[in-house]
DNA sequence: TGTACATCAGTGAACGCGCGTTCACTGATGTAC
DNA sequence: TGTACATCAGTGAACGCGCGTTCACTGATGTAC
C-alpha cells in the first residue's frame, strides 16, 4: 500500500468556513484506496489521512469514527454510480426506451471495472448492524435496482413485451451484470476481457424482451396492468 | 464476535500419526467464522485459533503465515461447494439434462444462502497476487462457471436449444444466481424471502431455453456444431 | 524386557507493529466593541 | 482604528489493544538396540 500523496507535497488548509472541503477530500481518498485500488484493509483512520495528507486526528472532525468514515464511504459510492446511472438515462433520445435501460447498464459496468474494490465495499453488510441497532431499512443498492427495475417498466409501458415481470426483469440484468464484472476482476487468465461485458449485457437484455424492438414513439395504454 | 467453543470443553490432543486432523479442524472453523458466521474480520491467526480452542502458535505446524491459512479457506470452501453441486447433479434422471441443470444451481443458491460471508471471500482475489507473484492462472470460481457451462453443453447434445451460446448461456445463470443471493444477503427489509430466489433461477434457465424441454431420453446427433 | 532416544502434537510468553481514539495544543482568521 | 476574544482548521504525542510471528519448551508416544 503507497501513499497517493507525494512525500514533498504540503497541503495549505483550507480557509476559514471551507472546512467541508476537508470532507471531501477526505471520502475522495477513502474511495480511492478501497475502490479503485482496491485494498480493503487500506480503509482505516491513519491510512486515509495518510492518503490525504493530514493527521489521523483530523479525520474525527468529520467522522465521529471508523464506521462513520466507512459509512460515509459507501454511500460516496452509491452517489457516484448512481448519478453515472441517472446521466447516461438522460443522454440519448427519449423515446428509445430500450436503447435507455442499455445506456444505464454500459455505465454500470463501467463503472464496476473502473472500481474493483467498489464491488467487494457495495454489498458488505453496513457494520452498524448490531442486533441491538436500528433496523437498517435499507440498503442503497435495492434504490439501484429500483431504477433498473423502473425502467423496464417504461419499456412495458411503451409497448414492449418482457418475457417475464419487470420487477424480475430488473433485478436478472443488474445482478447478470454485477456478476459477470466480478468475473472478470477473479479472471487473471487469457479470458480476461472488457470488451466481452457489454455485449454480454445487451444480450442478457435482448433475451429479457420478447419480440425485438416494436415502433418507436407509439406508446399505447398500458397493455394488462 | 464469540468462541464456538463452550469456555468449559477441554481439547484433547489427537494421537501420533493424526496431526492432520488438527488441520481439518482449523479450517472448519475458519471456513464457519468467516462463511457462515459472516465476519470476515475474524478470520485471524489468533480467532480462529480460539475458535479451534487452541493456542494461536499452534496454526503454524499446518499453515506457513496467514496468506496460506486464506488460501487454505478459501479452497476449503470452493471443495464443499462444487461437491454439493456436483452430487446435485448425479441425483435425479440422467438424462433430464435441463433437470440436472437446475439441481445444480439451486445446490448452489442453498450453499450461497447458507454461507452469506462465502459471498465476500468468494470473489476476493487470493492475497498472493503480488506483481512479482506467479501469475495465478485461474480463480477456482471459473471451474465453477465452467461446469456450468459443460451442463448447457450437454443440454444442447441433447437436442434443446438456448437463446445464446452454452458458453454465454452457463455465465448468465451463474452470475445472476450469484447476484440474486447477494441481493438477498444485503436486504434488510420486507422483501428478504430466501423462497424467492429458487424461481427466480428456474425463471433464468426457462429464459434461456427457446421452446421448453422436447422429448426425453431422444439425443440426436449435434445439431450444427 | 528394558531403556535411550527421536518424533510428534501442541504450548506459553514474548516481540514489534499498526490500529482507533483522546487530549491538550497551535496558529490563523474572523467578530465585538 | 485598535484590540481582546471567539472560532476555525488542524496537529503531535500518547494510550491501550489485538494482531502476526518466533522461540524455547513440554509431555506423550513411538522406535532402535
Amino acid at each position: 500500500v503507497s501513499n497517493q500523496e507525494p512525500a514533498g507535497t504540503r497541503r495549505e488548509r483550507n480557509r476559514w468556513g471551507e472546512g467541508d472541503r476537508l470532507r471531501r477530500e477526505i471520502l475522495d481518498a477513502s474511495f480511492h484506496l478501497v475502490s479503485v485500488l482496491g485494498a480493503p484493509d487500506a480503509l482505516t483512520i491513519r491510512g486515509v489521512a495518510r492518503a490525504v495528507g493530514i493527521a489521523p486526528a483530523s479525520i474525527y472532525q468529520h467522522f465521529s469514527d471508523k464506521p462513520a468514515l466507512v459509512r460515509g464511504t459507501i454511500e460516496h459510492g452509491y452517489a457516484r454510480l448512481a448519478q453515472a446511472m441517472l446521466a447516461a438515462d438522460e443522454t440519448g433520445e427519449p423515446n428509445d426506451v430500450v436503447g435507455r435501460v442499455r445506456a444505464q447498464m454500459h455505465a454500470y459496468c463501467r463503472f464496476a471495472i473502473d472500481n474493483p474494490g467498489h464491488y467487494r465495499l457495495m454489498l458488505s453488510v453496513p457494520p452498524s448492524s448490531f442486533p441491538g441497532d436500528a433496523p437498517d431499512p435499507d440498503n442503497p443498492v435495492l434504490d439501484i435496482v429500483d431504477q433498473v427495475i423502473a425502467s423496464f417498466e417504461r419499456c412495458q409501458r411503451a409497448g414492449i413485451r418482457l418475457r417475464m415481470t419487470s420487477h424480475r426483469a430488473g433485478v436478472m440484468v443488474f445482478v447478470a451484470a454485477h456478476g459477470r464484472v466480478a468475473l472478470y476482476h477473479a479472471d487473471r487468465g487469457k479470458d480476461r476481457d472488457p470488451e466481452k461485458i457489454i455485449p454480454f449485457v445487451d444480450d442478457m437484455i435482448m433475451v429479457l424482451i420478447e419480440s425485438g424492438v416494436p415502433d418507436r414513439a407509439v406508446i399505447p395504454p398500458h397493455p394488462r396492468a
